[in-house]
DNA sequence: GTGAAAGCGCTAACAA
DNA sequence: TTGTTAGCGCTTTCAC
């Protein structure tokens, strides 16, 4: 069997209880300690985590549920979000729901019965709207997307802000006939969308605006019908890091260059973006600071549970490059 | 206070073990079911785990411990992975080391701690070694990397011949001065390096190596100081995703064209390969397949704790792009 | 098929 | 500072 604390207690000649403060720190005079120390050295002692999370009502853990680990978003921020609950001794539990809600819902389900401390979550749109409903006993820290309006703490871009700039970007260096790819799952896609039409429609200008899956095939398909379809755009956007591949491999696929033949532009500034052609315009995200942002939200909600929910807005970061060149 | 299994039972108008046995698909007769489940549903009763893994002596938890998540072939391999194990109604804990051996040994403490019921693992060179004098109650799948020999299940690539492919590639398409940057980190890059030496040396080459980390930043430096030495080859083979990644840019950063003055090829096919340039020749690893087999192996291993160690090679496929056209 | 009782390994409350 | 005692929430005997 195991080896447990009692074991550690019989060998260092102690009580339990001596060997349970040692091990948290507690208040044990320097001679016991040592002798404590060696024994569990000697044992070989691991200390059973569900055990001490039962009795002690608190699991130091926090959950982090994603959309999809594939995005390289969603892996920068994960972490960023582990070194910080690294640095408070902090666990974190990474879920990956690949844009799912049915797996969503499972994961928050499980954050529950691993009584989680608290939960930073990247919702579809779709749980976003049950969000509402649900109670939660830890609390919840959004981040890259909203749910209902003040409910939860959250951390997100300036989304409009951004789409609008590169919409601006677009109008500014002569194009005319632009067209959009946003994600059909999150509200953050929608976001973008609205600061993209809204900006172009300040040039005098009408977006060409699809929802598609935030995938990389489903974003290739989608652009692929735009340029065999009459009246090609000149531009396109993709709402994403997914979709915006997606986008050039469909220009690729079509033989077709860029900016010469399209322009492209996007979120999220993925090391593939600097490489292909002249490199792709993108608008860049503080990721670190996002993740850190989430972490301070969540633990400012645990010590204070019934301030008022906050929402932090970043801004993004436009990186121009040959993909939007005026040709 | 969170509700218990004693308050649905209170509900119910039966006993805790009643309850229990619900929960657990146990002997209980058709109508204290219903009245339980409904009790259940109406105290919106949630599971502890800690306690029932406490009581219940396995945590149907599987460790995945990965040392890089922002390497796409890592990501997938934890998809697959998962999948398996939600097919068995087994959590997965990811955790991810980024090729750092102090967080490596703190994950399998943790797993220890969380007494979880196997292990999946890519481990470090470094961790590989002393894995050996390792004792762990569970058993331990090796994936990507190898560990002591005999001792762990594993399941890797074929890489040596692999390897020898790419380069059999390289020599037939007329290249002579090949050059290859290595990672430093793993067992894996090793048998690459291996692999691709002996092949070279059956067409009567010789090899130019380097070993890096297994990085973007590093590869790309490494590889701008072969491009700017004297005697510059006409072709490079990275060893993984990220040294490809960080060879594409040094040689975009030097101005030079892929592959009229340097070939280039490579290992693990992530998308941006097939879209700078006219693709980049790479060796796909069968993801999927390898996450699989470890699930497998760990299962059997489960069933058959004492049967002998047994490793999984699978083969790569080579995919032939612009990247190493004869010039 | 069902309930009563014990106890998983640990920490917290209380006493000394 | 240290030990004794109780009990976290659950599952698993064991009896019936």
């Amino acid at each position: 069997m195991a080896v447990g604390i009692k074991d550690v207690a019989r060998a260092a000649g102690v009580s339990p209880a001596t060997v349970s403060r040692v091990l948290g720190n507690g208040p044990v005079s320097a001679g016991l300690r040592e002798r404590v120390e060696t024994a569990i050295r000697l044992t070989g002692y691991r200390p059973n985590l569900s055990a001490r999370r039962l009795r002690s009502q608190h699991s130091r853990t926090i959950g982090l549920i994603v959309s999809d680990l594939g995005n390289p978003f969603f892996t920068a921020l994960s972490r960023a979000v582990e070194d910080a609950a690294y640095r408070a001794e902090m666990r974190v539990v990474l879920c990956n729901t690949d844009e799912n809600p049915a797996r969503e819902a499972m994961y928050l389900r499980l954050m529950q019965e691993e009584r989680v401390t608290g939960v930073i979550y990247a919702p579809t749109r779709r749980m976003a709207a049950s969000l509402g409903q649900m109670d939660f006993d830890f609390p919840v820290v959004l981040v890259d997307r909203t749910g209902p309006v003040g409910r939860h703490d959250g951390v997100l871009l300036d989304n409009r802000d951004a789409a609008g700039r590169l919409a601006d970007h677009l109008a500014a260096r002569g194009f005319r006939r632009i067209a959009g790819l946003f994600g059909n799952t999150s509200s953050t896609a929608e976001d973008r969308h609205a600061g993209f039409v809204a900006a172009l429609a300040g040039h005098g200008l009408t977006a060409r605006a699809s929802f598609v899956a935030p995938a990389v095939a489903a974003a290739e398909e989608a652009a692929a019908a735009l340029l065999a379809g009459p009246d090609r755009p000149d531009a396109i956007v993709g709402s994403n890091g997914l979709i915006l591949l997606g986008i050039v491999k469909a220009l690729k696929a079509a033989g077709l260059a860029m900016p010469a033949d399209v322009a492209v532009a996007g979120f999220d500034n993925e090391v593939w973006t600097e490489l292909v052609g002249d490199g792709v315009t993108v608008i860049e995200q503080p990721v670190a600071d996002i993740g850190r942002a989430a972490m301070s939200l969540l633990f400012e909600r645990l010590d204070n549970p019934d301030g008022a929910a906050r929402t932090v807005m970043l801004a993004g970061r436009l990186i121009e490059r040959g993909s939007t060149r005026r040709v």
